[in-house]
DNA sequence: TTATATTTGTCCGTATGTATG
DNA sequence: ACATACATACGGACAAATATA
């Protein structure tokens, strides 16, 4: 289990860091739209988090119409909103 | 079947007080080596918990490799190979 | 083979309590 | 008080594996 860089020190909180890390993977086209995120349980190993945090990373993309959540699913990149959603 | 003690508010958090109990029931030899734990929903029923409490107290048992678990069938205890340590 | 029931596996939604800065 | 994070718990839903009819 190979935990990505999270440094709970850093003034950008936790799940904001793993929210960052995931849009990045979504505008490099590593998650093409359709394609599903790692799961909440997958997001708490590779991170080192729990699965609060994780689904607070989650929360960001979603109201930003980066991702689209089902229950008992998972969650899926959202078809191509706009470009240009910078921080 | 009568519903084991146990309590929501002790500092022994209920997963952890039925992951004890079973152990104990290994160590007496009331399960013995090979023979099937009850079943998930079966727990439910005898401890008063959700089945993820259930499934939280036999990871605990299959973490001290006291247990194995089939998928589909259930969960065994191991063949005896080394004692378990005491908490 | 097909169908059904049981059991475990994997998800997400939500809530509470504790702790820290 | 508030935001953040962790641990724990309950619930619902569906998939996958297994066993049996």
């Amino acid at each position: 289990m190979a935990a990505r860089e999270i440094d709970p020190r850093a003034p950008e909180p936790p799940y904001r860091q793993i929210a960052a890390d995931l849009i990045a993977e979504i505008e490099r086209g590593e998650l093409a739209p359709g394609k599903p995120l790692p799961s909440e349980k997958e997001l708490t190993e590779r991170y080192g988090v729990a699965r609060n945090t994780a689904r607070s990373a989650l929360a960001v993309l979603r109201e930003r119409g980066l991702i689209y959540t089902v229950s008992g699913r998972g969650s899926y990149v959202a078809q191509s909103v706009s470009e240009g959603e910078s921080d």
